[in-house]
DNA sequence: ACGGTATGTAAGCAGGTGCTTACACAAGGG
DNA sequence: CCCTTGTGTAAGCACCTGCTTACATACCGT
């Protein structure tokens, strides 16, 4: 990768035809932490190297270290940025479906949670990542389990999230077919219908 | 030349793997494959090293090129030599129940089959591996695409074995708590309610 | 203008990876 | 006996990883 996306000339008319970039801390750590997002959500934590982030942000490797300390802290904050505003900005009753369509919808609008599809792609990872992927899990998880009324209503949170999770993996990571080619309506379809076995709380299924 | 006392060591079960080996080709190859389904099923993949297996194993890792040429052969070996045992010896009404409880048995006695563990530890390996285990995947969504009459029978075995892998992630290599502990006649038995919305074939819960 | 400092870069370090090579030793046949 | 062959080992190679260091340069207050 010899030529790497440099930086757009910005509107500021440096003078020089070079192209060279403006010395801003603020915007170089954007473009790390929109680089690093992008690639680990596309390969996962392990197979996004640091060279590879620095190189996608059209910049060195070591400001890497200096804005975020280490790679993990860089994937932390990744993360805890737009992580879990879907989480909290989605109803209990509808949040499975959104993450279930977040999860179908392929091209990844700036606008759609990708954090989910990061951690199925960062799983085989270091334990102290899967400590940190735990924890997303834990506040879905939690919210699903409101959806039962039954005294196992955690367990059926868990189950509801693992069938989540699983689509996802089997759809976009492992790019299973049918499955990955089938229409979102229909998965969400089929899934919602079975689900109501499990929990009570789900909107009907039309 | 005692030959009396090396004939009693060769007729000893060889199970530790201390001391001195004897000269045997396919004894150290087995005790490769052993070491590397072991690992493999422990820590998926990328992060059961041929420094590790070796060394399990009890012999030089050098031994391992020799008998496998690549880390990656060696794998296909450990997949294909249990892999699908279980796929073909269980009737499809009841794969998945068996399946789904060889994933909550936590005690991995020798008879169970842990391949689908190992294709979960695995997933964020290299685009070769995801290949090997797609294929896994592809026979178990076969085999429970014919418990459905309905014309997406194939859809609906994936979003089966979407979650089959899905519990399989949460339980055994997330470790998400509750279901991590739960009672597998339980985790069954609502899995099993909630399935029969889904597929047709599966035998009716108790 | 100018010096200090924030920003950026090239080069390298220590450790780990899969894999290879050169060699030691045992067995068996001429 | 020696010499070939199969089995096992130690050492090393080339590369990749996260991370660090020493240095260059643009910006900004004075």
């Amino acid at each position: 990768m010899p030529e790497a996306t440099r930086r757009a000339v910005e509107a500021a008319p440096c003078g020089g035809a070079t192209g060279e970039h403006r010395r801003d801390a603020q915007g170089t750590r954007r473009l790390l932490l929109d680089a690093a997002s992008h690639l680990f959500a596309e390969r996962g934590y392990e197979r996004a190297t640091v060279r590879d982030i620095a190189s996608r942000a059209g910049v060195n490797q070591a400001l890497l270290f200096r804005y975020f300390g280490s790679k993990k802290a860089l994937f932390g904050e990744v993360m805890a940025r737009g992580g879990q505003e879907q989480l909290r900005a989605t109803p209990p009753e509808r949040l499975f479906e959104v993450a279930l369509r977040g999860m179908l919808a392929e091209g990844a609008g700036p606008g759609t949670d990708r954090s989910l599809e990061v951690c199925l792609r960062s799983i085989g990872g270091s334990d102290e990542i899967g400590e940190a992927l735990r924890g997303l899990g834990d506040e879905y998880a939690d919210v699903l389990a409101t959806l039962s009324r039954a005294d196992d209503g955690a367990l059926r949170g868990d189950l509801a999230l693992s069938w989540l999770l699983g689509i996802g993996l089997m759809r976009v990571v492992v790019g299973k077919e049918p499955l990955a080619s089938a229409d979102p309506d229909a998965v969400c379809r089929l899934v919602g219908e079975a689900l109501t076995a499990l929990l009570e709380g789900l909107p009907k299924t039309e």
